[in-house]
DNA sequence: ATAAAAATATGTTAAAAAACATACAAATGT
DNA sequence: ACATTTGTATGTTTTTTAACATATTTTTAT
């Protein structure tokens, strides 16, 4: 547990890394870590938020219910980094649920701890400001990709997406998250048969090769050049 | 000038509301005030931002130009708000071009004197992270309508979206903002054919009416119900 | 080990929306 | 006042993608 709390404050890619030792200490006291197993729900649409969630360890989906419940997945959280922590900072319920792709490790901030510490430290707000513009400057794009492009442009652009989320494996090729055709669909707008049709094209054009779930980037400047013309 | 000060800083909708007199004085110290005409553009995607820009009268569109340069509106702005605010707190060029659709006065505020009151004041902090909470929560939402719904859906969704943006005039019914079929095409995610179309075939079952640019809306929980269904 | 369920694969059909074509009306500039 | 451009309207065709159907494979549970 106090191996998941370094990783979680004192993580160059964390925004506590600008906290100091009071600071530190004040939030390890006021939070609580708990496993989560693939598949499961961490939280859903219409749910309240009890705190700040951190992901330490494990994958997870966020998505959105849409006409018919349709499942849009709107983000792909990988640790460290927070969950749900939009619905916190507008102070309205979760627009989205979050689900486990993987075995996780998830540490919840009280909301009370989390409001104090950002009281006192402009940085700590510095950084979730900008952890949020990004993040609605990226879901704009997105909005106009999964608007615009083609279904061959849209899951060129997911792959590209997923590999630069998750890295790539030590092959240097496989794509570093194992998900289900439907997440992929989900991802990119499109039917799980379209996602599973299209995904074999790419792969007799050499541009990708597949072995169950694991897809392989053959020919990664191909793959942005189909994202790119849509 | 000192008109479109009070409206910028002292209107209840602003963020600014929640500052001092001494902080109040030193914005409008570093601010520049300009009009903008009727389609003239603010700022273009890619271009750096200089300031925090302040819509103090008038209405501008946000949008970004898409596959084979197709506009897809990202947002309406109306005053008292802001402009352009996600790319300078996520500290990056533009992804959005802004226009104006009405006569505009615009105030901008120097980014260090932004910064400089940010940095004592966590009120503000917090009503600039609430405001783009929110914001992101509004776009992953259009990402799923504009991608799930049909034309008619997204079309009823978008005039509903005016009414609440920019109310009613007077005779509780015309939608108080004056946009071109392409605009409405734009920001529904169809062709300005199937706008025109869709917008007929609305005021031929009587839930809207139609008089040039004028829209009144007179069935609302139909087209509530139509957006809805998707 | 075997049955049942879930996921993957692929062919066919149907529906939605874009693209295209053309006409007409309104606004704009000279 | 006229020509030119821009915007609106509507019909037709084509493209794209969802929906559907049906195997086959893989995973899961008993």
């Amino acid at each position: 547990m106090n191996v998941e709390w370094h990783n979680i404050i004192d993580n160059q890619m964390s925004v506590f890394s600008v906290l100091n030792t009071d600071e530190k200490e004040l939030l390890k006291r006021n939070s609580t870590c708990t496993l989560y197993k693939k598949n499961d729900i961490i939280y859903k649409e219409g749910d309240k938020p009890s705190g700040l969630i951190c992901l330490s360890k494990g994958k997870v989906k966020i998505y959105k219910e849409g006409v018919g419940g349709r499942e849009q997945i709107v983000r792909m959280a990988k640790p460290v980094g927070f969950i749900g922590y939009r619905a916190i900072f507008a102070e309205q319920n979760y627009l989205a649920s979050a689900e486990a792709i993987e075995d996780c490790v998830i540490c919840t901030i009280e909301k009370e701890t989390l409001m104090k510490i950002l009281k006192t430290n402009s940085n700590l707000s510095f950084s979730i400001i900008r952890s949020l513009a990004s993040e609605l400057g990226f879901s704009n794009n997105r909005t106009v990709t999964l608007t615009q492009k083609h279904i061959r442009g849209r899951l060129a652009e997911s792959l590209v997406f997923l590999k630069d989320t998750y890295d790539l494996e030590k092959d240097n090729a496989t794509i570093k998250v194992y998900l289900s055709r439907e997440d992929i669909a989900n991802l990119s707008n499109m039917t799980t048969s379209n996602a599973i049709r299209t995904l074999s094209t790419f792969a007799s054009e050499k541009i990708i090769a597949l072995d169950g779930r694991k897809i392989k980037i053959l020919d990664l400047k191909g793959l942005e050049r189909i994202s790119e013309l849509g």
